[in-house]
DNA sequence: ACAATTCTGTTTGATTTCAAACAAAAAGGA
DNA sequence: TCCTTTTTGTTTGAAATCAAACAGAATTGT
């Protein structure tokens, strides 16, 4: 396990510990580490887990997929970002959406009920774990509520706007990256890809903004309109 | 405070507290009663909040509104439902809902901050109640994430159908009433008022439902469509 | 370098939603 | 009870989305 220490020290949610307290938390909540090829389900709808999952390396996809193959992704977790927390965190409850490795990818699997109950003897880090925990969840809620802002909108142009304007404010420019190919980007946004496409097409030629692939600069401001 | 003590023995929040405990934690995080009328609001979009909401009698609303005056109905919070707490756990968060009285209420405010930061004495009940609010958020996303399954659906009838159906199943029958009339729940599904009443118009028609006002019946399966 | 695959932008008609206005029904207050 | 206000259902034209098909560009793997 010393191998993703590396990793683990980065991600806020170990930030503070030693080494030795992050090895002892680990074995604490039955850390396992798990290597996934593209496409590959971490968790799928319907399952039960009292896991929740760590990224690694690669990147996961937080989807809902109905029978018709619409595709609705909830999110995307990149190193040191958790998913699965929600469910795990709660008893009984069932996984309404599926987790899959959008590239190769390491996941660390840790058991949260383990985390949450009382270590027998020597852990006293679980206070601090369970604060982390606390944060994690409550930025999970904030992420839920910004892609609900994001789909509250009518048109997908408001969308679109809304999601943009969101993204080059976390990136602190104008100019910035999203983390979605247009497909994902529509499947977030929950819109037809063309229909999308061609509402950027008309909003470069409007001025508003330049795009190419994956990567986006907002011309003008947008905020009082 | 004593005499909210009989509602808050019945909340999750304090579960297996006896009254001396939960007395001695609502001093601990600085608990204050704030009595609201009518569409007062308890906390406004843009504001920092270290305090989280517990209804103690009536009910508010999340919404989120923007300048065209459309509103975006998160949920309702009933005796006993927690509110604003993802933001009073995320130091320099900002809110991006306001939350409003959806009639006269009682609210209990708690400070999160000194829910979180160790207890300078003789407190012992902050790891019970840590895991409290873990759970308590994690039913937050949870809730989110059930608004974003709804909203995901393409049209206006399959998101009545999405919502409907959960409420269904979470009341054990099909038969069952709903927290909304009409023009809130078109603002928590995200579509028109008019459209949505045409469309549980065609539904009726359809026998796939009856509905009087805030009562539904669904007579149909439709969940293998 | 080449071929195969994936990604992106464009267009089309059919369908659906939006936005506004109005009338009927129900609820609430004096 | 009567009057006022709120809630709900209906209709309409205008606007937007959906769904499908296609072609060009970019990427990937061999």
């Amino acid at each position: 396990m010393k191998q993703y220490l590396n990793t683990l020290r980065v991600c806020p949610f170990f930030t503070g510990m030693s080494d030795d307290e992050i090895l002892a938390i680990l074995k604490c909540v039955d850390a396992r580490v798990r290597s996934v090829n593209k496409d590959a389900f971490i968790f799928r709808a319907g399952d039960a887990t009292e896991d929740m999952g760590l990224v690694l390396s690669g990147s996961v996809m937080m989807i809902q997929e109905d029978l018709w193959g619409h595709r609705n992704i909830l999110g995307k977790c990149l190193p040191g970002d958790f998913f699965g927390e929600p469910y795990a965190a709660t008893p009984g409850s069932v996984l309404n959406l599926s987790v899959i490795a959008n590239e190769p990818s390491q996941i660390l699997l840790l058991n949260v009920r383990r985390m949450l109950t009382t270590c027998p003897t020597a852990c006293d880090h679980h206070n601090k774990l369970t604060r982390n925990l606390i944060a994690v969840l409550a930025n999970k809620v904030l992420s839920f509520n910004e892609k609900i802002t994001h789909m509250s909108r009518r048109t997908t142009r408001e969308k679109l706007l809304s999601y943009l304007s969101a993204e080059s404010i976390r990136a602190g420019r104008t100019s910035f990256d999203i983390p979605y190919d247009r497909q994902q980007l529509a499947d977030y946004l929950c819109v037809e890809r063309a229909a999308m496409s061609a509402e950027l097409s008309k909003l470069q030629k409007e001025g508003i903004l330049q795009t190419n692939r994956k990567h986006f600069e907002l011309l003008k401001d947008t905020t009082n309109e």
